[in-house]
DNA sequence: ACTTTTTGTAAAGTTTATTTTACTTTTTGA
DNA sequence: TCAAAAAGTAAAATAAACTTTACAAAAAGT
């Protein structure tokens, strides 16, 4: 799984803590999540996606190895 | 979360053990997140949105208790 | 250059997802 | 109504998400 979510973020202008904080979440998870280190819940996913306007999809994406 | 898997599998005419099959998880793992005993990953909702033709917000909803 | 903020990293611990096996109940179809 | 298929349930085991704490490196601002 890959995802954009350091863009989104500069997007946003969020810092990882403020993410984090938005989202109810510790700012290590949104690093270990940015830097691939593992895949997050669907339920952090949809709160992501309720925060970015968009579709969960349009940062996390599928490869060829999930 | 919410989620209305058995719609969509309903729609596609899957048995929760075909669906685990496609998607490659076990058929327990179905009926627990159609029971609603637990929250899927990412990368279990994205295989399903593919397979369904649909967003993941489509099948997949935040509640006030997330 | 110095200070502050942000990001990266890491380890230990807790919670939650997922598997496997196995058995019971319900539904479906002949 | 009987048999087969599908769905529900449950417990033990493993893997993975997430937290907390704490410190180092990098970036940004003055």
């Amino acid at each position: 799984m890959k995802n954009s979510l350091k863009v989104e973020r500069a997007i946003m202008d969020l810092t990882q803590g403020e993410l984090a904080d938005k989202i109810g979440v510790s700012r290590q998870t949104i690093h270990a999540i940015e830097a691939g280190k593992y895949v997050p819940s669907t339920v952090l996913a949809l709160k992501l996606a309720r925060l970015f306007g968009k579709p969960v999809e349009a940062f996390f994406m599928l490869e060829s190895t999930d």
